[in-house]
DNA sequence: CGTCTATGCTTGGTCTACCAAGCGACCTAA
DNA sequence: TTAGGTCGCTTGGTAGACCAAGCATAGACG
């Protein structure tokens, strides 16, 4: 742990490129974490040749990885989940929609749901 | 499309178990969509086949096919995920934190996040 | 009966996410 | 100089996500 950040050819010196892939986007959030890839790597149990490829972004790692290295960052997984195009938009939308309010309902049987949304339908829907 | 529903032997019909794996809750929400499985195949780009197989449990969706999945069926991307188990809890938290909102505040410098981190950390960090 | 269409399911294979092991470059200490 | 440490990156291999094609059943219509 004792060294300062040592500087290599394509280190994250080069981290020029926009952040909006996701690659770029790790990479800059460990830099500014202060982290190595092996320490990362052991953080979020995630090898540190896989986060070094994600980082570069030769692969792109699926949700759960996406969720380990949330947590190690100590980001939300949403943020993540966005940056990596999984989420529509920002955690600003909070619109969940009658009809999937009412399909959620663990309250509610499958028939009484199904009710419920022809209901809502024939009061929503011009004919 | 004239049909109504068939049941076979292994069908909708046998929705006893608890939808509280994946597997139940996509084949749940299809079947109150009025959906067949290559309908849904069609609406979400998914193949039919894994799309059984992932109603089955056989296999555990990632999470861009879960995407396209939530968008067919009409369900916010982020309740699909909370099946999944990839997001923490409801879609109720909203709390950010002070150290994500500066690493996430396109306005700043790596610099200048460093500065604030450290400053904010300074406040908060009993010695 | 046979044929058509719709359903969900199974199979064989391809692609890629992911890891263990190792490499070259760089630094510091003896 | 050599030895030991860390850095990021590359490679070979494995497991599983994912699909095209085909199967079996069931109803509708002739």
């Amino acid at each position: 742990m004792g060294g300062g950040a040592a500087r290599y050819p394509r280190d994250l010196a080069a981290g020029d490129g926009d952040p909006w892939n996701l690659g770029e986007f790790i990479r800059l959030q460990r830099s500014l974490a202060n982290l190595s890839l092996r320490q990362l790597s052991e953080l979020s149990n995630v090898s540190n040749a896989y986060l070094s490829q994600v980082e570069r972004g030769v692969y792109r790692p699926s949700a759960h990885v996406l969720k380990s290295i949330a947590d190690a960052l100590k980001l939300s997984a949403e943020s993540v989940y966005a940056r990596a195009g999984l989420l529509d938009e920002e955690p600003a939308q909070r619109n969940v929609g009658v009809e999937e309010a009412i399909r959620l309902d663990e309250r509610l049987s499958a028939e009484q749901k199904e009710a419920l949304i022809r209901v809502y339908r024939s009061f929503t829907t011009r004919s």
